[in-house]
DNA sequence: ATTATTATTTAGTCATGACTAATATAATTA
DNA sequence: TAATTATATTAGTCATGACTAAATAATAAT
């Protein structure tokens, strides 16, 4: 079995596929020309071509899906990715809005040995600093607590941030200036329409709806 | 003045258009394609747009030389390179002949945020594993001792190596087995046509002279 | 000075991975 | 069911950066 070695595009390819599967039931070409912003018909192309590679399967209109190979390379990618995010945070002093830009294009260079080498040195981490969960080494995704976004939850005093579902720059340093970030323990004070009153440090704050959605917490009830 | 970032090829004609300059007089097409491992049609055709691109200039049959702005990119990928070599040594446990094709890599994807890091942390080095001296961020090349092929030298107590002038994975692990290292102090015993018996660490060698060329010393006799 | 050799360039090809414009197919709604 | 809208695919183009084969220019040797 010979190992290709795939483009920095198709890797992207893959991974975007694998993170869309994540959130949505079926994966439409759509879906992935937004997010590789690209046009639809690059990605016609470029699925026929990893389909031939039989790294992903297409059934027209009903949508694309990895093969163990595809989804392997996939989380290798991902893994890649997130254990960057990690290092450039704790070892390189990236303050959190800086690390996924960076991550993404190392991503695709660095080798196995630099990758054991900074999970190593981080004592394997399973969660990156969005509270993305990590792949092993064997690629497999370790366990996460059960999240749920921050807006299904009732008032409790004590909530505990498990993820923020957001790249943007914007967001991720607002979130990270006030707090809000994977670990924190915060109160939720009261859901109302405009957002969400809470706790935070002792500071209290009103986080809009559009964002608090974002921010995804341990599951207290039940 | 735009920046149009250039695609890492033509990064790598830089940096070796550099690199064969420091050594030859004059830099021909046929060089340029045996280091970069293409064939001269090819190179024919890039530095005809990096001509277009005012990064270099190209007499034919005469050489092809960086303008300013050519050396300075060429500057800022060796930068790259040579700051990631001494990062992936110090902080990543590469052994020496492995940080030469990582940094190969990383040396076009890494920001200015990543190099002024590492080079932060590593506090501003001089000079890379080889003994490369590394521009500063200001892209100056910072002193050298003045160095010489230690088959040039005669039998001395105290000489203390310079750099090595090699990236062959082969020759550079012998090197570090044997201590043969930049900084390393040694005693020069005898110059023999075979090659040089040097004493290193209280240990005695007989370095056959294709492999003496390599390790330039520090200038004892004035 | 002519010939041989070496260095360089032209001309033309190929693979990648984007793109636009136009078309076809499926899903949705009237 | 037909019309409309959304989705996907063809067909054809472009830029990049390699390649081979053939031609041309410079240098060295006889």
């Amino acid at each position: 079995m010979k190992k290709p070695r795939l483009s920095e595009s198709q890797e992207d390819y893959l991974k975007e596929i694998f993170k869309l599967r994540e959130l949505n039931e079926t994966v439409s070409m759509q879906d992935l020309a937004r997010k590789l912003d690209v046009r639809p018909p690059s990605v016609t192309g470029m699925i026929k071509k990893l389909c031939a590679m039989n790294l992903v399967e297409h059934e027209p209109y009903k949508g694309v899906q990895l093969t163990e190979t595809g989804e392997k390379i996939a989380l290798e990618v991902l893994r890649h990715h997130r254990l960057l995010e990690l290092y450039l945070a704790r070892h390189l002093n990236y303050s959190w809005d800086e690390i996924h830009e960076e991550a993404e294009r190392l991503e695709h260079v660095i080798s196995e040995k630099f990758e054991a080498a900074i999970a190593d040195l981080m004592d394997h981490p399973t969660h990156d600093p969005h509270g993305d969960p990590i792949p092993t080494a064997e690629l497999e995704i370790p366990d996460s607590p059960s999240l749920v976004p921050l807006p299904s939850l009732k008032a409790a005093k004590s909530i505990v941030i498990g993820r923020v579902m957001t790249q943007d720059k914007d967001i991720l340093s607002l979130l990270f200036r006030l707090d809000l970030t994977p670990g924190q323990e915060i109160e939720l004070i009261k859901n109302e329409a405009a957002g969400i009153r809470v706790r935070v440090n002792g500071s209290q704050y009103l986080v809009p709806q559009t964002i608090a959605r974002l921010i995804w917490c341990e599951n207290t009830e039940t």
